[in-house]
DNA sequence: AGCCCATTTTGTCTAGGTCAAAATCTCGAT
DNA sequence: ATCGAGATTTTGACCTAGACAAAATGGGCT
């Protein structure tokens, strides 16, 4: 029921543009009606033929889009100013947290540029035994996410360098998980990991696993994209002291404050709800009954408070 | 710009139950106009809003959508009979590959259901390293995904209980490939492995990648939902020889036969496209320049013809 | 600066219509 | 009775165009 793309497809559906933008096929509808842009031609049954650098723009709208941009003024652009807007813009984002102590992090995008995977994880990995895990986490993988995020929002970086970093951070942290001794004396507190439906990240998650463990507390992840009854379920039937959830930026922040609420009325009392991630909504204000996580540094604190706690 | 859910969510918007269904917007609309079912309340502003039963329903319906049946047919069917026609279908597939060598599978499926994380974890290494990993591999995992997969269209098992599972075996393949020696005389073919967008499946990809390690070729993850175009990219980045799809059945099958024919189409000659996975359409019949894997025995019998190859 | 209220802006939803591809049915010939 | 070709039905993706709430923005006032 579909129609066919065209075998040469000098020109994609509005399908395959919401696959390849991540755009709605709504939105894209309702760009053209607003913004004259963009301005796909018509097939033989008169439906939309995106052309390829029409489809380039949109990719790069999608980018500025997620970094706080809106789309009534950036779709008019020329190409070339949404390029230059793409500079600026980290540029800022850059400025707001000055040079901190960022080691020699810029060998591992390097590595990572020139597709070196095996060279990228191997030099991961001395770092972490030369860091330890905890400092290698917080030092390394932290910083390098941002860096790795914004070099992807200044169109430095190809999605599949993306998919080829956080593949490999995925292998050295999981190893790194795996190596820490399990069944130490303390197992408390449980916690249960995961994400809501709509935060494909899992990168978050992996390293509070990393954290906690080294702390001594008991992981049950989940993974990504856990409906929120069924989070519910879980920390009922593995008896788990915490629930603690990931965003990403790119989640809706509507999703992320009512999914808490709901997720915070459906968990019992006794059960702690713990948010971490880069979402900005999380540190706006503070939400009732959940403890909102401004970095991986707080969970050793968080953790030490839970064990604290007479119970 | 999304409708406020209701904090007590006692029904779901129409974009909540594409999610949880997998049934598009455009298809739950058809389907209320044609056949008078679902028959969503309608919220304070007009908007459908979906009881849970419902949608309950909805997803037996889903699932028996892809395993063949036509919607016309089921949709107007009552509750009840539709269970019946899910354990008839399902017996039906079951029969068709009649109880071949099926050891003890039920033992993993009994600590799952009594969610002892670490002791399926325990259960899993143990099999890999009496069977091996290629055994292991085609022998359990294999046959415990679809032993699990049936379990959850049964509703036999709860949606955290499958994630449960995911995670486990992740984490015992994850081990287990790198436990494989790297860096053996022939490291070739390089093999890319990835999914299309909307493919959230990653589990295939693991095992491909244990079995392909095995038979000592190199692979190189993309993880999930790659856009085609950038693994396209990655191809040429990393001079991979083959690139190597895993579909589950919650594809679309127009999404894979398009996507495929994109894919065919922007990879160089020489660079093979392998396609594996449940997905019914793959096997229904040749897609031209694509190699359609039926099981995951046949990863073998590939990669000794591709070293066959004069090149 | 900070706070409140009016005004865009923006994405998602609604309705019903159209159409090609796939699935199924029908019928004649082997 | 099996097979293939052609007619028919079923199905979901796509189309247009309008409505509206939530979020973002812009002033005006402490």
């Amino acid at each position: 029921m579909s129609r066919r793309a065209d075998l040469k497809p000098i020109t994609l559906s509005i399908s395959a543009v919401e696959r390849d933008t991540g755009l709605s096929k709504d939105t894209l509808r309702v760009w053209e009606r607003r913004y004259g842009f963009p301005t796909p031609d018509r097939d033989s049954i008169g439906e939309r033929a995106y052309p390829l650098d029409q489809v380039e723009k949109l990719r790069i709208v999608k980018r500025l889009l997620d970094a706080g941009h809106r789309p009534g003024r950036m779709v008019p652009m020329p190409v070339d100013e949404l390029h230059r807007l793409s500079e600026t813009t980290v540029g800022l984002a850059a400025r707001a947290q000055p040079a901190q102590a960022t080691p020699d992090l810029s060998g591992y995008l390097d590595l990572l540029r020139e597709h070196q995977v095996e060279g990228l994880r191997r030099q991961l990995g001395q770092a972490r035994v030369q860091l330890g895990l905890g400092r290698f986490v917080i030092e390394v993988i932290s910083s390098l996410n941002t860096l790795v995020g914004e070099a992807w929002m200044r169109g430095q970086l190809e999605i599949f360098e993306e998919h080829l970093y956080s593949e490999s951070v995925q292998v050295v942290l999981r190893e790194a998980i795996h190596s820490v001794p399990v069944g130490t004396p303390i197992d408390r507190p449980c916690v249960l990991l995961t994400t809501f439906p709509g935060e494909p990240h899992g990168l978050g998650l992996l390293m509070a696993e990393a954290l906690l463990a080294v702390d001594g507390a008991r992981c049950l992840s989940l993974g990504v994209q856990t409906p929120i009854w069924d989070t519910v379920l879980a920390a009922a039937a593995c008896r788990c002291d915490i629930v603690a959830l990931s965003f990403s930026g790119c989640m809706n922040p509507n999703q992320v404050v009512d999914g808490l609420a709901e997720l915070r009325a459906k968990l019992p009392q006794g059960v702690e709800l713990w948010a971490g991630g880069s979402a900005p909504v999380l540190h706006r204000r503070p939400l009732p009954g959940v403890t909102a996580m401004a970095s991986l540094n707080q969970i050793h604190a968080e953790v030490s408070r839970w064990r604290g706690l007479a119970r």
